[in-house]
DNA sequence: TTATATGGTTGATACTGTCTACTAGATAGA
DNA sequence: TCTATCTAGTAGACAGTATCAACCATATAA
């Protein structure tokens, strides 16, 4: 039973992952912390986000996402725009230099997803994903009971 | 194609297993950061361990190590004996009290583990695991291109 | 003996995650 | 309407994680 090393296996491949993606992102000069590029991300693959709605998909505290996209504002990544059906909330959209950053990261991103799966089939790494996602749900079940799913 | 779901999928799965970790350790009234607990971890599973060679075994900087061993020695979990091979380093071992709390943790372990796994067959996780090993593998590779292998 | 390398420590700093309190606006009920 | 309560977003504070560079003591090679 090889329980003691999923552990270890989860906790490796994070780290070697994360290290992989800002190895490649450094070589791209694109300034920005893993964080901010998954907030990026989610400003980008949804229409009308906010950041309640990034900080639901990403599952991370609403405070983390603001300050990540104070910076992505700064940094003229993205702007706000108003949200007609509620003043207190604002739209977020990437700028054209935004989604320039963007579409340089996916290729980051497909280069280090590449560099990790040559050696598999992609059948392995579809039960991975598979894998990964019931693993997630779980756990996520357990730490937040609610969300009745039976 | 799911390239990009790869980086969701580890990070999500990360997330999810530190907390459901964080929650079964909080409820065994252990006071101690994840990283300490793989610090002392490695200390339990190693005779003869150093600062130095969890560090490698880690993968991770040997100050951070240094810090969190001065914690676990604080709390009186592991001791320091002397090296008569080498008087720079030091061999580390847990005290009994570092023993029994390092059972509990392995209890704890084990029960996330379960909790997360109760959905999969036996199979899926073993490749699973080889799946992770590889792809870790691989990145270190890159990463660090050292260690000739081939 | 000198130069260099290594094990470990310390300081500084960046990134990540979480909690609390707060504001401004939304919404439901009396 | 007025009031109580809720929600979206912000800001402060802090813990945890990761990394880098400088340093000391010892080991090792030249």
């Amino acid at each position: 039973m090889p329980d003691k090393s999923l552990s270890e296996a989860v906790h490796r491949l994070m780290h070697a992952y994360t290290h992989l993606l800002r190895e490649g992102i450094r070589k791209q000069q694109i300034e920005l912390p893993v964080t901010h590029i998954r907030v990026l991300k989610g400003v980008c693959r949804n229409r009308k986000a906010t950041a309640q709605s990034i900080a639901k998909r990403m599952q991370r505290d609403k405070a983390q996402i603001t300050r990540a996209l104070n910076d992505l504002i700064e940094a003229s990544l993205i702007v706000k725009a108003d949200n007609p059906l509620d003043r207190r909330s604002q739209f977020l959209k990437p700028t054209p230099k935004g989604r320039k950053v963007m579409a340089r990261i996916d290729a980051v991103e497909e280069w280090a997803v590449e560099q990790m799966t040559t050696k598999l089939g992609s059948d392995e790494l579809t039960l991975f994903l598979r894998v990964s996602q019931t693993m997630a749900d779980s756990a996520e079940q357990i730490a937040n009971p609610e969300e009745g799913e039976s």
